[in-house]
This record gives structure tokens, sequence and C-alpha cells, in this order.
RNA sequence: GGGCUCGUAGCUCAGCUGGUUUAGAGCGCACGCCUGAUAAGCGUGAGGUCGGAAGUCCGAAUCUUCCCGGGCCCA
């Protein structure tokens, strides 16, 4: 027989029959998928058929409004939509509403050096004007290239915090703070750029290791007492008695208004000479020897005061600041005071307060009663109540010369330099300094009368009934508002919601619910610009009833502008409040900095209006890392540029990505770890395209086939789906998408690929086109090829919906596999029912395999087709599951021409090459061929087919 | 330096409150098969002693302590 006679059998195979692309071709695809579904309005057409249904709210973090989308965007995107995704096919009517944050430092800074020279004559309207612009623009890049990942989302109409409407809910939130008596103006150090000469928020800092001055130095005590130390300590002859502090910060000595030793710490003095005069400095105890180290004295040239002190003992000592003469404030200074801060880790034990330039110096110095000092000005320079030779100079350019007065004058000790991390600006890179200045506060301590409780306690109670995901989160955020300080609210620039305030010319502010509700809602109508321009008297209205105190002749406005955190802390408000959904909304999903970030600070605004959290569920997840684990960074090579991403693999395979990490640690991403996921993608694809091929010709309201009349491997397939279904749903339902994504693909390799489509082909192939066994495998195939594709919907976006279009009788009538409902468990089917069965069945396939590759090692088969099998075994279950499955059935299984079971000894499995001929239509090796004398080059079966 | 957190095969993940004798899966890799899913499909195999050390226990990847190395947040 010829080669040309051999292969006509093959016209009459029933072989896979789609028009659904191998090729995935993701980047040309995938823009087209989108036009569709623009055109189609997918967002509302699904919000739309979901209007009856239970709400289900994500509410969106605005990112900021600056730059290219980079893989944070990314996951942080993804995850949300895969929720939202999955939501609406729940069941759920799941609105998103993407949002931005568009206020604030990083956008004015930007727009002010794009400027020049020319910004310095411009107006803050005009200024503004240009932050806008810039704002505007980076929403819009934004928004083209979220979408281009496959997210829906009313992207026609995000919230933008620039929006009057926003701008008013956020005044409506700051009514109610201010009701409820939460936010107060007050002289604090807090964290002061001098490149930016504004207030900082901690989100704004950035660590860097600096190396910095480490100064020892000795204030002299005064001579009363001097007099009282040197009896305490048991000196005779101490020469000059000095208090030694340590400092890192040598400028802050000319605000130096105290020194703090520990209550229960002991004190030593410390005799040695210098520089020809004789000195005795009290230092801590347990310091000593780090400071005879640091002062350099050798055995033999120093004396240590047998006696010690505790430092509530050296209270109320006074000494002499080094190199200032008067008191510069209207309160008493320079003496010792007594700190539980004070540690043993470094310095001397005593340290320098200055309360104008240090948080726990401004709390020991309120305790003490201190002033708070601080005579540094906006752009970092001392101010004028310094000495003359300070005055006008930088702080942050000053501490040499410092030193070098100190030293001139005896006083210096010693000096190193230190290596520390030190906070800095986040927009000029320049060092940041602690300074008091006239802030904006929400107080986090102060009772709120109608809730009874401060908004830290409410916080910490209300914790517990938010749920965590991963649970350690609540822990991360405990912390946080354990030791939070008082937020400080205001900022001193241009681009941003202004803090609505009045001043009167005595300095005193006029800040009520009825003020600041006036302001808003004349900022709803005309935006924030019209604070810098129009008149106190427009924006209250004439008829505004001013308290008493303040006259419209003297009304001032507050120059200050909100912490934009303020502002998207409202957002629960502004977007989901005015969508008239509850709160607290169902979801917030962000990165796990935003415990610090936009979850506490949405958290305390809710709890200071409502008394409630804006969240029920709060997901975070982690941060992309390079393939060795480490930060990833522009300067440092190992960056990942999102939309180069995008562009090379298509939006799906990055959905994929994100799908198949554990989102909850750091995920490792680089280049050729998103690569591999398209071999992934192109076995699920090949998996969707063979089912598709499969049920050609299938019609389910004519052909289908119930479970229970299905063969036995259909069956399995079947409760393998059912499974499958069950696992997929709950890993959902957990937010646990790497583990849907495994057990997708697991599914799609072992039990379909590699198992169910293999062994189905003799029978889909060969089989009668109409008869019952094919019919029973399309009947499978269709259930799980409409199960997975509904499945995978929420992570391969486009291809689902590519498969969904291709199917041509769907189970559910609609235009969008997005629109379709995940699969539901089918009560008929018990997936365990069988398991023990299926386990010896495929453990005895597995050892038939193992047999088959022995003879194809020797070259004795290729094909297993060519390899008939004899079985022993000893196992009276393994003979009656055989039995039970079918002998056929099994061999089938095996995808090999010939199975013999007999009970034996152990279990044994001998194959050998077939003794029969092989058929050319099916390749089956079968004892038939040749006996019919029409077909003689044919089994049975196919000669049957055939004949028709 | 502090709080939280992570560290299982090359990669992505399983291994729950400690106990199925040689720690699993898929991918990748190696070798082979098929050529009727074909820029596809199938099989077999080699890879970890669970970041390191000590400890608790009859028994630890799983508990404790310390150390090393990451990440986020802070100082």
């Amino acid at each position: 027989m010829s080669d040309s006679e051999k292969k006509s059998y093959k016209d009459s195979l029933c072989l896979p029959q789609t028009n659904f692309a191998m090729k995935a071709n993701l980047v040309q695809r995938e823009p087209q998928q989108r036009k569709d579904w623009d055109k189609q309005d997918i967002y509302n057409l699904i919000l739309k058929a979901r209007e009856d249904a239970p709400l289900y709210v994500l509410h969106d973090g605005p990112p900021y409004a600056n730059g290219d989308i980079h893989m944070g965007h990314v996951i942080n995107k993804v995850l949300k939509d895969l929720v939202v995704k999955y939501k609406t096919m729940a069941g759920f009517r799941a609105p998103y509403i993407p949002g931005w944050d568009c206020h604030g430092l990083p956008i004015e800074a930007k727009v002010m050096s794009e400027l020049g020279d020319s910004a310095k004559t411009m107006t803050k309207p005009e200024i503004r004007k240009h932050c806008q612009k810039y704002a505007s623009k980076y929403v819009k890049l934004q928004t083209t290239q979220f979408k281009s990942l496959g997210i829906f989302g009313d992207f026609e109409n995000p919230y933008l915090t620039l929006k009057p409407q926003y701008e008013k809910s956020i005044l409506e939130i700051f009514a109610e703070l201010v009701g409820n008596g939460l936010v107060y103006k007050q002289l604090k150090p807090i964290h002061w750029s001098v490149g930016c000469e504004t207030a900082l928020a901690e989100a704004e800092l950035e660590y860097k290791d600096i190396a910095s001055p480490s100064i020892y130095v000795n204030f002299p005590l005064d001579d009363a007492s001097a007099q009282k130390a040197k009896s305490l300590l048991g000196l005779a002859d101490a020469g000059k008695l000095c208090f030694m502090i340590w400092t890192t910060t040598p400028w802050t000595l000319a605000a130096n208004l105290a020194v703090a030793v520990h209550p229960l710490l002991d004190y030593v003095g410390l005799t040695y000479t210098k520089d020809g005069t004789k000195l005795t400095s009290i230092v801590c105890a347990q310091r000593l020897e780090a400071v005879i180290k640091a002062a350099g004295l050798v055995e033999g040239q120093y004396a240590i005061t047998a006696k010690k002190v505790p430092g509530k003992e050296l209270k109320g000592l006074r000494y002499h600041h080094p190199y200032i003469e008067k008191n510069p404030t209207d309160k008493d200074c320079w003496f010792a005071i007594n700190a539980d801060f004070v540690t043993t880790e470094d310095g001397t034990g005593i340290v320098h307060i200055a309360p104008g330039h240090g948080v726990e110096d401004y709390q020991a110095g309120m305790q003490n009663n201190l002033a708070v000092y601080s005579p540094v000005k906006d752009n970092g320079c001392y101010d004028n109540t310094v000495p003359a030779w300070l005055i006008g100079k930088s702080v942050l350019k000053v501490d040499g010369e410092v030193n070098d007065h100190l030293c001139k004058i005896g006083l210096l000790v010693h000096e190193e330099k230190m290596m520390h991390s030190y906070p800095h600006c986040w927009r000029s890179r320049m060092p940041v300094i602690f300074r008091a200045t006239e802030q904006w506060f929400i107080g986090v301590d102060k009772v709120i009368p109608k809730f009874g409780k401060s908004l830290r306690t409410m916080a910490l109670e209300q914790l517990g009934n938010v749920k965590w995901v991963p649970g350690w989160g609540e822990k991360r955020i405990r912390g946080m508002l354990e030791s939070r300080p008082d937020w400080c609210i205001s900022r001193q620039r241009a681009w941003g919601l202004p803090i609505p305030a009045f001043i009167n010319s005595q300095g005193q502010a006029m800040l009520t619910k009825e003020s600041v509700s006036a302001v808003a809602r004349y900022v709803s109508q005309k935006g924030s610009n019209a604070w810098f321009t129009d008149s106190p008297k427009d924006i209250l209205g004439a008829d505004f009833v001013l308290p008493e105190g303040f006259s419209w002749d003297d009304l001032h406005k507050e120059e200050n502008i909100f912490d934009v955190w303020f502002e998207s802390g409202c957002s629960w408000h502004a977007v989901a409040a005015n969508a008239g959904w509850p709160i607290p909304v169902d979801l917030y999903l962000e990165g796990s900095d935003q415990h610090r970030g936009w979850f506490q600070l949405s958290l305390l605004p809710a709890l200071g209006a409502l008394g409630k959290a804006p969240f029920k569920t709060v997901l975070t997840h982690g941060f992309t890392v390079d393939d060795k684990g480490m930060k990833q960074s522009k300067s440092a090579g190992n960056y990942v540029s999102a939309l180069e991403e995008i562009h090379k693999y298509g939006a799906d395979i990055l959905r994929l990505w994100v799908a198949s990490v554990n989102y909850q640690e750091d995920m490792r991403c680089t280049d050729e770890l998103i690569g591999r996921l398209q071999e992934a993608y192109r076995k699920i694809r090949n998996t969707l395209r063979y089912l598709l091929g499969s049920i050609d010709g299938f019609i389910p309201a004519k052909h289908a086939v119930a479970y229970a009349d299905m063969l036995p491997i259909d069956r399995w397939a079947m409760e393998k789906l059912e499974k499958l279904i069950a696992e997929v749903r709950q890993a959902y339902e957990d937010f646990a998408f790497h583990r849907v994504f495994s057990l997708i693909y697991n599914f799609c390799t072992i039990e379909m690929s590699s198992v169910y489509m293999d062994v189905l082909k003799d029978r889909m192939y060969c089989d009668a086109k109409e008869s019952l066994v094919r019919r029973s495998g399309q009947a499978a195939m269709y259930h799980i090829l409409d199960s997975l594709v509904r499945m995978l919907a929420p992570i391969l976006a486009h291809t689902a919906e590519e498969v969904w279009a291709a199917i041509l009788y769907k189970s559910q009538l609609v235009p969008s596999v997005h629109l379709a409902a995940m699969p539901e468990l089918n009560a008929a089917i018990d997936c365990n029912a069988n398991a023990a069965m299926w386990d010896k069945v495929m453990t005895l396939r597995n050892e038939v395999l193992k047999a088959l590759e022995d003879l194809r090692k020797n070259e004795i088969i290729g094909s297993n087709l060519e390899a008939s099998v004899c079985i022993t075994t000893d196992d009276d279950d393994l003979l009656g599951h055989i039995q039970t499955f079918g002998l056929d059935n099994f061999t089938a299984l095996c995808i090999i021409s010939e199975v013999k079971i007999e009970k034996g000894p152990a279990l044994k499995v001998v194959a050998q090459k077939s003794a029969h001929q092989k058929c050319q239509r099916c390749w089956n090796y079968r004892p038939a061929v040749g006996r019919d004398s029409q077909h003689p080059d044919l089994c049975d079966r196919c000669a049957g087919v055939i004949r028709g």
C-alpha cells in the first residue's frame, strides 16, 4: 500500500476545527479588543446589567498625577481589576471609579523648575494654573496607560482631588473635624524642608546615610550650682565644673534652653586637664568609658569621683550657655531637667535640649515650662536673635563654624564624623531640619465630646472590626497608630486646597464649623482658586455672622494649604459617600506602605467625622524587587519599565504575571520573569483552542449528555472540573489570585493536556461523528471550556473575551464574558465519590507509561499505540476498579493498543510490541485488522465508521 | 537603631495548629517519542535537606533563641 493511500483516511476523521488562532499576537489583537469594549461602553453596560445586584465597592486609592505608570501601578491596578471583574461575575454590582491625587509638592516643584525665573513674578493663581495643567496632562496620560492594561472603570468620570466638588467634600469633612474640636494651631517643631521652604509630612521624607559631626561639649555650671554639684559628688578640687553633652547637630546649640538627664541613671564627675585648664565633666556612669575614649584621655590623666549621683538629684542645676550671654526667651532657661528618653546607647547621658528643634525636646520643654525657641527663618538661616557671628548663616552649613568657636573657647571636648541615616526632603533632596513653626494640627488625643473618645482610641478600637489581608496588617497599623504624633495638616505652598481659616491682625484665627462650611459652599462653585482672588466677604458671604473679636475690616485669609494626605484621606466621602454608597465601603487595596499613608489618613478623618472606619476590608500588596530580591531603581539599572513590558508582551501577559505571584510578599520582577509567563499563557491558550476545536459541531441544546450518562473518563474530567471550580472560587474569595492561576494552569497542563485531551483523541477523531461516545466527550469538553473561560476572564481579560466570542453556542446569552457568571457547582457531581478508584487507576497508568519508556529506549516501539501490556497485581481493589472502569477504557486511558490484567503475586507491568496489525485509520494495533475483506487495512471500529 | 514582614529545587508556588519511611507540583532543563492540536502534543529523568547556627522534643521545613540576607515603614 502506498503512502498516499494510507493518508487518505485523514479526511474521514473528525479533527478539531476552529478559527481561534493558535498564535495570540496579543500586542496587535488587544488594542482592537479594547476598541470594541469602548464602543460597547463595556463599563456602563456591565453596571446597567447589574443594576439590581448587591453592591460591592472597591474604593480606588488615588495615584499621584505625575509621570508614566510603573510596575507598582500595574500590580495595584491589575489586582483591583481582578477583584472588580471577579465580583462582577460573582453577581455583584461592582463599580470602579478611578481617581488621582492632583495637588501637592511634587507637581508644584516640577512646575516651578520648568517655569524657572519667570515663576518669581507670578501670582499664586498663575502658578496654580500651570500646576493644574500639569496634573491634567498626567491624568490623561495615565488614563490611557491604565486602560491599556484592560482595566474596566469609569475613566470618563474619574475623581480628581482638584475638582471643586472634591474640594468641597474635603472641606465638609474638615468642618466636622473643626466642629468636633480636633483642629488647632500651634508652634511646634516639625520636619522643615529648607530647600522647599515648607513643612513636610512623614510621607515626604527620604532617609539617606550622611556623615554628621559628632561633638562632645562642656556646658559650665554657674557658681552656685557648681558648689552644690561638688558636694553631691564629693569633689574637693574640681576645676571648672561642666555638664558634658553630645550632639550631632551643632547648629541647634544656638537654641539650647536646657540639658536633660535621666532621673534614674547614675552620674559621676570626670576630672582632667585640657589645654592647661582643670575641668570636671558630669557624665552618665554608663557612658564613662566611651567618653574617656572620645576625649582621648589615658590612664592616669583623669580621675573619676567615687560618688555617683542619680539624675533626679541633678535636676535644677544651672549652667551657662557656651556662647550666649542673655536668655533669648521670655521663660527661664539653662538648667538641668529630667527626661525618660535619655538613653545610654550613645553620647554622654546628658542631652542638649532645644525645644524649637526636636520633638522630644519640645515635649520635655513643655513639661518643664521652657519656651519654644526657634531662631531659624524659613530659608534655614539664623534670625537676628542669635549672636552676631551666626546671624543670617545657613544652619545646614554652620556646623563647622560652631565647632571652631566651641574649640576656641575651650568647651569642645571632642569632634568626630559619624555616619547615620538622616531624613531628607523628597523633592529638594536636601537634609531636613526640625524647626518650630506655626502649624495646623489634628489632635489625635483630643477627646471628641460627641464620641467620648479620642481619634487614637477610636482608631485602635476599630482596627479589630476591619478585615486585614494579610492579617499582620492590623499589627502593623496598630503600632503606627499607637505612636503617631498629632497630624500636621498645614503646608506653606501654593498648589493645594487652602486651609479655610481667617486671621485678624492680633494673630487670632477664626475657624469654626460654620465658617468652614461657608467656604466649602463657595469653593464648590468657584473652585479653590477663588480663595486667592476673592475677599473674605465674598467667600464667607456678606450675611455670615462673624464671631466675637473679628470684623470684616480686619480679616485676612490664611496662607497655608492642606497636606495632600488630608485631601486623599477624605476620598471615602468625596467619592463613595457622594455616590450614595454606604460607608464603610467593602475594600481598600493598596501597597503596604499605605498603612502609614492612605489607610491611616483615611481612617482618622472618617473617625473624626463619622466615628467609624471607611473600609470593611483592607488588602495590601508588596513591592517589586529584582531577581536577587533587591529594591529596584532606575539608577541601579535593575528597573523594569512597565510600558515596555506592556508593549512587548501585551496586557494579558502582565495580568497573568500579576495573578501568578504571591503579592503579599516582595515580587521578583524582571523582563525575563515576565517573559516566562508567555509559556504558561500559550499552554492555557492552546488548551482553550483545542477544546474549542473539539466541540465543533456540538450543539448543547441538541447533543447534551448528562454527567450520569457520560463515559467514565468523561466523568473523571467532569469531577476534576467540579473540584477546580470549587477551589478556584474559594481562591478568588480569598483574593488568592496566585492560587487561581496555579489551579487553572495545572488543570490545563495535567488534567487536560497530558491526560484528558490526549486520551480523547482516539474517540474524538475516529469514532462516528454523531456517536454517543463522541457526544459524551464533547459534552464534557463543552462544560470544561465554558467554565474555564469564565474562571479565566478576570485574569486573561482580553483572551477570555476572544474565546467567548469563538464559542458558537454560549451557556449564557451575554455580549461579553465579563457579563457572564462564574461557574456554579453542579449538585449532581460528587467530585470525591470516585476519588479512591481514580487514584489507583491513575497510579497504574503511570506504571504502564514507565514500562513503555523502557520499550522505547530499546527502540522496540516509538508510539505508545504500538505496545501491548500485561499487568499482574495482587491488589484485589485495583482489579475490581479496572473491572468497573472497563478494560477497554483503561486501554484507551493509557493510549495503547492492548491491555491484559490478571491476579498475580505482585504488581508487575510487562510491555511488548503488539502482535497485531496497525489499523491505517486509527493507528491502533488490533486483532480485527485484516478480517474485513472490504476494508482489510482497518479495525472493526473504523470499518464500521467508514461504512456509515 | 526600632516596628512589621519575607527567605522551601533555576523560576512560580504547595507543604494548616510539629509525626504518611527517600520534602511535593507545574514550568524550565536533559534525554527520548509522535507528526491527524504541529512556531503544537506526549513520555522519562536529573535537580532542594527546606537562608545559617543552636535549642526544645522520641520526632522540626513546620516551635524557641540567636545570626545572616532582603522588603516596607519609621528614627
